[in-house]
DNA sequence: CGGCTTTTTGAACCCCATCAATATCCGTGG
DNA sequence: CCACGGATATTGATGGGGTTCAAAAAGCCG
């Protein structure tokens, strides 16, 4: 800081939305190139997030959207006895801090899972350049949406589903969403670890561990640790209750 | 219709924005005399729907928000093995439509459950006045925060919470919903039958009956079928493990 | 290799679902 | 007005899915 000597700048690092992998499944989707620079003139880059550092608090006022470069992520909402419930996992491209549109303050608390980092948009900055970006608002529709609806099929999950359904359902969201970003569906690594799964899906660690030991029995999946491979997805699919995932024409979110 | 003879029109009821007793909580808070008329300009007002009916379906395109006028609505979201989860209840004054947001086709169904009155709003003209209408954005921002910040606590509710919690934070929520429209805070009617009370709370409603039961051998309320009266919010609202209201400062959403 | 965390497995208990029956309310028509 | 039937709500008994307590096994890091 206080020192002379020039080391790599953070700030060179940056990557712009149009040089991004993501900008397909992120806040550019659909944006041409002019109002892509305008985006990209507003987008903070923060320093890399260890695991289990915090981007936000519940209780801090909101300043800016975040959209996950790299890593993953965990929202976590807290209730005033101590209870917490994660309300959702972020993967890449993925747009986390909406819970502060509601009265611009935080009210999850927002936790890295893995060596991350993170885009920051200006919410002022966003909201004046939605105004006169046609684009910028669909896509913020589009995506809002989508964690609208992220939430209901997962009330649908903890109100009427079992446990070995819920654990499905997840799996196979995880893998739509992994699919999307060009990595296999089949075999992958989750980013979090059981304790967190279990609390996302409203279940004990236990409980959670007996799930993954019933579906390797039945020949649906292998584990190893936070490694899972889908076996028979058709049977995932028919446990989950939910959207069957063939040759994917959906949008997963 | 092919008549000549003319009839009142329902046309004629339509009261504006500015009229209305529910502007505070509903769409045009803060919007100014001019923005309001604009407002006004794009809003269609449906016949009356009687309870039972539907208002959109899951898999409709998404044309209009909709603002409850009177009475009260259930979203319905299904999973396809026939699972069916009410993923909230809406309000007079409560913004309904937003699981249309992300792909433009609605996932939840929309049930009236009294005899209810709603504000059609074309969703197309709405994003038109919304670019050129800072305050409209705003309160549009606040209301989809507040659908998520309710979403998000009901996924505390049901993953942490056990029966008789769920259905004290329920009845608090409830409880300051009314409040917020002028109803007392402390007795009122429900507007929904136990069946469907049940199923939002992910219970069975033989254990709903139950936790009612419990509740008022415990001295905490008091009921006539849908008729509730809060008698000990205090107990309430430590059994909810959720904001406890005093002198309600809180946005309750 | 030792100490830590993470994950898995085992056994007992509890909350809640399910099945079954009764009670209450409400609209309809005699 | 009461009788009747259907929907709604409550209560009882039983069983199962999941939690909890306890402990072992497996991985991770120094």
């Amino acid at each position: 800081m206080s020192q002379s000597r020039k080391v790599i700048n953070i700030r060179d690092l940056k990557v712009s939305c149009s040089d991004c992998s993501l900008s397909d499944i992120c806040l550019p989707h659909g944006l041409n190139h002019q109002e892509l620079d305008e985006l990209d003139a507003l987008i903070l880059h923060k320093p890399r997030i260890e695991p289990g550092e915090t981007l936000f608090r519940s209780g801090d006022p909101m300043r800016y959207l975040y959209a996950v470069r790299s890593g993953a992520f965990k929202a976590v909402l807290s209730s005033n006895e101590g209870a917490e419930q994660i309300t959702g996992f972020f993967l890449s491209g993925e747009l986390m801090g909406l819970d502060g549109f509601g009265d611009d303050t935080h009210h999850c608390t927002t936790i890295a899972l893995e060596s991350s980092t993170v885009c920051a948009i200006d919410i002022d900055e966003l909201e004046k350049l939605s105004a006169r970006t046609e684009g910028l608002r669909r896509q913020m529709r589009h995506l809002i949406g989508a964690e609208i609806n992220h939430d209901h099929r997962n009330l649908l999950s903890l109100g009427q589903l079992k446990g070995e359904e819920r654990l499905a359902a997840f799996l196979l969201n995880i893998s739509q969403r992994l699919k999307r970003r060009g990595f296999s569906p089949y075999e992958f690594n989750l980013p979090m670890a059981r304790h967190d799964l279990a609390n996302y899906l409203g279940l004990a660690v236990e409980t959670l561990s007996r799930m993954f030991s019933r579906m390797i029995d039945a020949g649906l999946i292998e584990t190893n640790r936070r490694h899972v491979k889908l076996l028979d997805t058709k049977k995932l699919c028919n446990l989950a209750q939910y959207d069957c995932p063939r040759e994917s024409h959906h949008a997963s979110s």
